[in-house]
DNA sequence: AAGAAAAAGGATAAGGATATCGTGTTATCG
DNA sequence: CGATAACACGATATCCTTATCCTTTTTCTT
């Protein structure tokens, strides 16, 4: 449902969240703290600074930050670059995408279309509404 | 969250209990009939068989079957030996299961642990209570 | 300017999911 | 019995995810 990939962006980036002072935080140092492979986690921040969630910087005194407030940034943009969620949206039996507009791809509706739309939206539903500073809040 | 392999499983089920006479079905027309690879789908069979869902019968006259009445199939049933429903439970941020009784692995509770389990357990609740025979039932 | 520290990025590998192929085994039919 | 038709099953292939390694590029510090 959620990839290690994603898990691992999730975990990175409440790092960040919790740690952000303004300045740029080190791969290294996020990987050490949070245990995840140092090259790998590198990739992973890499892409979401392509999609314009994080800053890099280069040379010394450079790393990664978040490039918006984590109040602003929904568990949603961390992860579909990732996941790609609109990958989900298949119909549970298959083959054709099963979407609101398009049940079973013409008008013979999936019998558990509706069903199985209601786990996903509340799934995709999740991501959208929740944003990176709830990841740490205390209960 | 569902995987291909469950998908085709799902379908073939569904085409057995769909076309169920009592008599055994082959594998090769089920292939044509959903369009699954042959081989591949065999050894999901196979692997259902061995579940104890379908029984397989070799030889002239051979093929599957269901074991029991499509009604008393649950999606849960067969979809568990295929995509390992207990992997699920890892909480989203990682690391450690984080179950109903292990939250974060000690008494430190992922702070997405409530609204994850929920998503999660809509699911698998979907899959327990829905049986096969639902699957093509008319709207 | 030189050296060091950091991300960027290409090449490659390990492993699992998703298949494919060929052969073995079993059952039926003539 | 012998041919044929079906699943069983081990070996192999392909692709994607999950990494790892190494070199290049950029930037800061001295």
């Amino acid at each position: 449902m959620l990839s290690q990939t994603g898990r691992y962006a999730l975990r990175a980036l409440d790092y960040l969240a919790t740690h952000d002072d303004g300045g740029y935080k080190l791969v290294k140092d996020i990987s050490g703290e949070l245990n995840i492979p140092r090259q790998y986690l590198s990739k992973i921040l890499h892409t979401l600074a392509c999609e314009g969630l994080l800053h890099s910087q280069r040379g010394r005194s450079g790393g990664f930050r978040l490039s918006r407030p984590a109040k602003q940034i929904t568990l949603y943009e961390v992860i579909d670059p990732i996941d790609h969620l609109s990958r989900l949206c298949a119909c549970i039996m298959g083959e054709k995408p099963c979407g609101e507009e398009n049940p079973r791809g013409d008008d013979d509706p999936c019998a558990l279309h509706e069903m199985w739309g209601e786990v996903r939206g509340k799934y995709l539903d999740f991501l959208q509404k929740t944003t990176l500073d709830k990841l740490s809040s205390d209960v």
